[in-house]
RNA sequence: GCCCGGGUGGUGGAAUUGGUAGACACAACGGACUUAAAAUCCGUCGGCGAAAUGUCGCCAUGCCGGUUCAAGUCCGGCCCCGGGCACCA
């Protein structure tokens, strides 16, 4: 064994190793408990950054660590290889989006191999390929035969010079990102995916995700919104059918003074057609971007229609407004406008000098209308028969008579709306659909499956290359009438599905074959927090329509979720797009992929966000030397002792060393596994360490065992860390075979007992003294030991305890009546 | 604007169920070794005050208030930072 550490030659020896042997080939053991752990797969956007790192040694720990915890191991790794940026580069570059991505892919993965992840690479797949997405398109027209996929119109960002859509990421500030031009808002024409099918199924499901973080499943739930109220309709004078708002408030319906809709609702756009400042006012409403965040910012304007309605229970005339706040993807596009008791109502009222009418007020306190909204459930006044009811009594009343006089009924609104999948774009997966002479669509037959998509294209930034590839859209030679459709998929239906792909990705004659149902669910899923709404969500909706075409079983893809916080950098999120980001190849050349894993999992706790810090790299390669050093030094000491076999034999000071390393193994076992905090159990390791080192002089057969115990003990704890390393000093330990093939260490009940503990004896809630008390005193015990300490008595001045808190094996806290001191 | 997180020494963080605030590191400083440097090893390291040897007291977990014998942890109100908001992935 040499003396130092060189991680350059031995890293890639280990991961020979590993390769020789198959190491990570998973395979299908119905004899086995199996463990599926998975990362988000990377989109590939040239090089690793240091979130790509965290993730992936996050979960290869994971990994890992259940491996030696006997489990059958799967952990595949693919490219999410679809999307935008590789469009940007080739706009820049003039290199085909498919070239440019299969080369980053290639880099990618060696970095990957690098990093030493314990991945089964005969899995790989690339979501680019027909392989993979013919069986999306598959399953499109599949959907399209359940009637859970239709056409509709929406709203997108148009970039009236680049002539093309643009992504919500490409408007800054309300203009197209390379033209400048302020964006217009344009109605095009897209397929979308019924998952409102699937809400009440959607939000149950939270409840039955115990291994979710909380914060991830609340944002789910207020991402489907759901809220109980009712839809009430309103007469407009001069038309046929009523106008139907959602309310969530219906105690509040005498309190409404006008109704306001969106700029997109029919009643608008019929007033526009008369009303030129209407058709003003609309189109400065298609300037901007359609993000919600943009829309919701907007400074609150308005129009009046010059029509009225009438309130259905009174009869008197409402006006009708158009207000660019009010969105027509939420509800019915128009809300019934009570300045009293919504603020943003309120708001608009003030500035355009609408009335305000109180009807529900609190019955502690009169609130002031003029300062703001009156927002709280309470007690109805100026309300008629609702009089003296409260809020909840008069909903339910106003609720019966608007249905008695079938002018409403009571509905669950959701904000979740259907899934629009349609994208402008060349660089993804082809619709599935074609279009006869008259534009009426249909869905490619499944025998003509896959619709390969040309890859020798190179979009310009203006319209798609699809939309003028004649060799794409023509479907024979026969048949010139009919067209393809150009739009490609969302990539986040390549996303929604992967992980379920991975089990079989070779499958050539069905989606997915009965091998999913070895694997899935996921076990262990770890990916970012930024995907807590949108791919979350969209995974879990995919596993339901997989499920409901027989393809697997259950109801969810992943049983424990882990999201890792952001890696930043001057305190912004380290992306390509922000070109902050830091190579790991240039760490791994300087220090070995072991230490940059090492200062990954030791820096921060998983789920808290990491700021970046070139220096402390250093400590972390400063640990795995002085880890190396003590094996050398341990191995330059003779042959391997075995290990001590009970403390029987042992003094206090072998007794302590021993419970020391019994209680890192319970501490690091629980944090690994449980607590899923690599960072206190590297620490607990360190610990370990420093104190195997201070005992360099020992050197009888006893502590010769017990520095064996200590040592293999960090090795084996780190192994899923270090993985590399840990090979390594597992054979200079004299272990034969690998390191990844031995059991996790379990700790010894009997290495753990105490005698005695000490005990933190407050007075008043203030530390006053540690004293040493036996591990099962009593509280009687504690008390006599505590009052007879001298720094005990002292804080005491001679005071008589009122009551002893004790806490068994913590602390005493010794509480004094209050005294009548006088101040100095 | 709405939803979800976070805020603890010079820095990253620890404190797991309301029970010893600052584990483990980084940086810095002092020392040992060395011709020298690197590496390594030893020590100091929240603030203020009193001690002068082990000490002792007070303050301190973004800010203000509350509950409790006891609050970084629970409750109410604010401030700041980060993430998401449906076409970035």
């Amino acid at each position: 064994m040499k003396s130092q550490y060189r991680p350059y030659d031995l890293e890639e020896q280990v991961q020979q190793r590993w390769t020789e042997q198959c190491a990570f080939r998973a395979v299908e053991d119905p004899g086995r408990r199996k463990f599926y752990c998975l990362a988000m797969f990377p989109y590939p956007s040239g090089r690793l950054h240091m979130g790509h790192v965290r993730n992936y040694t996050i979960s290869d720990v994971i990994a890992r660590y259940q491996r030696m915890r006997g489990l059958n191991v799967l952990q595949p790794m693919g490219w999410d290889a679809f999307g935008l940026p590789a469009e940007n580069a080739a706009i820049e570059n003039g290199v085909p989006p498919a070239r440019w991505t299969r080369e980053n892919i290639a880099a990618m993965r060696r970095q990957l191999q690098r990093l030493g992840y314990a991945y089964d690479w005969q899995r790989e797949l690339d979501t680019s390929r027909p392989t993979y997405y013919r069986w999306e398109q598959w399953l499109f027209t599949r959907l399209l035969k359940r009637g859970l996929v239709y056409r509709k119109e929406t709203v997108v960002n148009w970039d009236p010079v680049d002539q093309t859509v643009l992504a919500n990421e490409q408007v800054i500030d309300g203009r197209g990102w390379r033209s400048g031009a302020p964006v217009e808002r344009r109605r095009v024409p897209q397929w979308f995916l019924r998952i409102t099918a699937y809400t009440e199924e959607l939000l149950a499901g939270l409840d039955k995700l115990p291994g979710w973080p909380e914060a991830v499943r609340t944002m789910q739930r207020n991402w489907i919104g759901r809220s109980e109220g009712v839809d009430i309709e309103f007469e407009v004078a001069g038309a046929e059918q009523p106008l139907t708002v959602f309310t969530t408030r219906p105690d509040t319906l005498m309190g409404a003074t006008n109704l306001a809709l969106a700029p997109e609702h029919p009643l608008v756009q019929e007033a526009a057609r008369d009303q030129p400042e209407l058709q003003e006012f609309l189109k400065e409403c298609q300037r901007g971007g359609v993000a919600e965040s943009a829309l919701r910012t907007m400074e609150k304007k308005g129009l009046p229609l010059r029509r009225h309605a009438l309130h259905p229970i009174t009869g008197e005339r409402l006006p009708l407004w158009v207000a660019n706040f009010v969105l027509m993807t939420y509800g019915t596009g128009a809300v019934m406008s009570v300045p009293a008791h919504d603020q943003r109502d309120w708001e608009f009222a003030k500035s355009h000098d609408l009335p305000i009418r109180p009807v529900v007020f609190p019955t502690d306190k009169e609130p002031n209308f003029e300062e703001g909204a009156y927002t709280e459930p309470g007690r109805l006044r100026n309300s008629g028969p609702f009089d003296n009811m409260t809020s909840s009594r008069a909903g339910a009343a106003i609720i019966k008579r608007l249905e008695q006089e079938k002018r409403g009924r009571k509905r669950i609104n959701y904000r979740l709306h259907d899934w629009g999948i349609s994208r402008q774009r060349y660089w993804g997966c082809p619709i599935p659909i074609l279009y006869d002479a008259a534009g009426h669509p249909r869905p490619v037959p499944t025998e003509d499956l896959p619709v390969r998509l040309p890859e020798h294209l190179t979009p310009d930034g203006h319209r798609s290359p699809l939309v003028d590839c004649e060799e794409f859209l023509s479907v024979n030679t026969q048949d010139t009438a009919t067209r393809r459709e150009t739009d490609t998929f969302d990539t986040f239906f390549e996303s929604s599905w992967y992980y379920a792909r991975f089990c079989c990705p070779d499958s050539d004659t069905t989606m997915l074959d009965e091998r999913v149902r070895y694997w899935l669910p996921v076990n262990q899923y770890v990916g970012g927090v930024e995907h807590a709404v949108l791919h979350l969500l969209y995974a879990r909706f995919f596993h339901r329509l997989l499920r409901d075409e027989g393809l697997v079983d259950g109801d969810e893809p992943f049983t424990h979720l882990l999201t890792q916080g952001m890696v930043l950098k001057d305190g912004a999120k380290m992306s390509k797009s922000r070109g902050n980001t830091v190579d790991p190849d240039d760490l791994i050349q300087r220090y070995g992929a072991d230490t940059v894993r090492l200062y990954m999992m030791f820096t921060a706790p998983p789920e808290q966000s990491l700021e970046w810090s070139d220096s402390a790299v250093e400590g972390a390669n400063r640990f795995l030397r002085r880890l190396w050093r003590r094996v050398w030094e341990h191995v330059q000491e003779g042959p391997m002792p075995g290990r001590p076999s009970s403390n029987t034999l042992l003094n206090q000071e072998q007794r302590d060393l021993r419970r020391c390393i019994h209680q890192t193994i319970a501490k690091a076992d629980d944090d690994i596994g449980r607590r899923y905090t690599f960072n206190t159990a590297i620490a607990a390791v360190m610990e370990l360490l420093n104190a195997l080192s201070k005992r360099k002089n020992r050197h009888s057969p006893e502590d010769r065992a017990l520095n064996q115990e200590g040592l293999e003990t960090c090795v084996l704890l780190l192994a899923p860390i270090v993985p590399h390393l840990s090979e390594v000093l597992w054979n200079e330990l004299g272990k034969e075979g690998m390191v990844i093939d031995a059991a996790w260490p379990r700790p010894d009940p009997q290495a753990l007992l105490k005698e005695s503990l000490e005990l933190v004896i407050q007075v008043n809630g203030k530390l006053r003294a540690r004293i040493q008390v036996a591990t099962n005193a009593t509280e009687e015990e504690a008390r006599a030991a505590a009052l007879s300490d001298r720094k005990v008595q002292h804080a005491l001045h001679g005071g008589t305890p009122k009551r002893f808190i004790f806490v068994p094996g913590r602390l005493l806290n010794i509480v004094l009546p209050p005294t009548t001191e006088s101040p100095p």
